[in-house]
DNA sequence: TTAACTTACGAAATCGATTAAGTAACAACA
DNA sequence: TGTTGTTACTTAATCGATTTCGTAAGTTAA
């Protein structure tokens, strides 16, 4: 690797005139700084970010910390879409990302150790779980953290809105025609909690009845329940006319169920999903549901993020709201 | 950030010997050693990452290059798992995970210059133009690069074996006593063209007529597409009994378009996919595919990589190729 | 002409860790 | 007793870049 010192060496000058030339400092004779800057391009120099991020105490390094328990992982569509968009939002600021281990690794680190290690000037918390206590410990340390889907009291957090996104897709199905709806909600969390309290408000405000046998239960991404618990529902003595998923994927696996009846979405019933996930505008008819701004989640986050780490004292802690938006599609026919 | 200087401050010793205390070294006394352990742990100690990296050389960080066109990145399922057992494999070895930019950032560095920049050790290749000069630069560089589902003369490579696979999936729906069998294949790759290859190979040995009708393009993941083509097939004069799909997405396309004439799978219609996705194994009727091995896939290419990086000597180059599983779903019947 | 500034550069310290080389103190051995 | 070895450290150089401070040379002003 060629460093400024050799840089120094060829155009005869200080490794200090060097830096200086390179770094656009102004004590420095035009005539000197172009040579060297010229040198520096033909000895294909490039800083080294070690010896850079040492005497600067910056590394550029941005942490994710993303569990990914049984392949929910980056092979999870909602995530690894945050995620992805994170990573180039952070990229054209000019900093990389660097995954923090879930799993133990050789020495044993916990995240803030390993943050700390690694120089890390700020991390994303997104799909984990935040109880644990050594997020607990990043979240009350002194870097930097952005927090996607979970609030805490002293971070920034980016939500996508789930109250409003049930609010709308309720709303949609409601002005369809539709007064039975069924609502296949998933496993307790967060989001489940604010899709729900979302459903129930909603459903009063239109004195919409919803009796118990509407209001069942399968886990996230679990087409195979959804489809089960979709066939008990069509089995009722007074079945509902729509169905509601926790997402696309259990919303495929109802829709498999309905199929496999010889009954036809939207015309015998309506579905609707939630995530908005690449299948789902594929599907046949093309799934109603609602599209998470993936996009927007994790833009703004790395936004916030790089805030934090570049003006800490302007940066406002808050909760940012990102809004889902309605895919009308066509599983949800007029009554 | 407590530094060696405090804890040898501390404990009335040098940092030399509060380095060789941490580090294990012989010459060092059992009570002094134990002393600055101890030291050390309590004032919450960690080495920096930056300095360590300076002095010897090593920063354990692999880079990855992967290309997200058009949110095919990330969020595409077989990478995305390729990928993140990569990560699995490679955090147990102690080395982190940095993404190369693909985007042009700040410096407008290339792959290489960004991969020295950041001191990775390594890079692993997947799912990008490998004709792309950058690539071709980083390639032809002294880093180690480990290539996957692609082969370069000089590295090593982790393939797919996508020929095995298609020969695996013809023989099943072969055995099970179809003879008209369509193929929508994907666009035109270095993977559609082993599969093509396979197909065509074992239609021969087994004597297998497949009109120039049978044989149909569709892109990777384009259910709509592959749902068009679908229906053109189910209108043939002679329609095949069979159709194999380019993907897991495409098939669904098919069965969709496939429920939608009426007919059923897998009594009317056989139909088979390829990758072995999540939601595969949870629709109705379970979709026969071909899984591929991502989790293989990713920890033989960190496995290699790290064995290139750490006994470059012994470490041959090679090809490996990786076996996908044939998943026998229902979505193949007998005839 | 001389004091006061500018300009353009260099010397050296520094970031935190590693490591080769050196050195006391003590023990072992002939 | 003198030589050799061992043990347990310390000193100091080093990795590559940044930055403070210093200074020589030239310029301007009085």
């Amino acid at each position: 690797m060629v460093s400024m010192k050799d840089i120094a060496a060829v155009c005869n000058v200080s490794v200090a005139t060097v830096s200086k030339a390179l770094n656009g400092h102004s004590d420095i004779g035009k005539e000197t700084k172009e040579n060297i800057q010229k040198t520096a391009k033909e000895m294909g120099y490039f800083p080294n970010s070690s010896a850079r991020a040492l005497r600067t105490n910056r590394t550029y390094n941005l942490g994710v910390l993303f569990a990914d328990e049984a392949n929910s992982g980056l092979t999870h569509d909602y995530f690894a879409g945050v995620i992805n968009s994170f990573k180039v939002a952070a990229e054209e600021e000019g900093y990389d990302i660097t995954f923090l281990n879930n799993r133990k690794n050789k020495f044993n680190m916990s995240y803030l150790e390993h943050s700390k290690y690694r120089g890390l000037e700020g991390v994303v918390l997104a799909c984990i779980d935040f109880t644990d206590p050594e997020v607990q410990e990043l979240v009350n340390s002194n870097i930097p953290v952005v927090t996607i889907d979970y609030l805490f009291n002293n971070r920034i957090a980016i939500m996508s809105n789930n109250a409003s996104g049930m609010q709308e897709l309720l709303n949609f199905v409601y002005n369809q025609g539709h007064r039975k709806i069924a609502y296949i909600h998933g496993a307790d969390s967060a989001v489940t909690k604010a899709r729900m309290t979302s459903f129930f408000k909603i459903a009063e405000e239109k004195d919409l009845f919803v009796p118990d046998e509407y209001i069942r239960e399968a886990a996230y991404r679990d087409a195979i329940t959804a489809g089960k618990v979709t066939k008990e529902l069509l089995e009722l003595k007074n079945p509902p006319t729509c169905i509601l998923y926790p997402d696309d994927y259990s919303a495929i696996g109802g829709m498999n169920a309905i199929k496999e009846r010889g009954l036809s979405i939207p015309k015998d019933i309506s579905i609707a999903g939630y995530d908005g996930i690449m299948i789902a505008s594929q599907l046949e008819p093309r799934l109603t549901t609602i599209k998470q701004d993936t996009e927007a989640l994790g833009a703004r986050a790395a936004e916030k993020l790089i805030s934090l780490i570049e003006k800490p004292k302007s940066t406002l802690i808050e909760m940012i709201t990102i809004e889902g938006k309605l895919i009308e599609g066509k599983s949800v026919g007029e009554i």
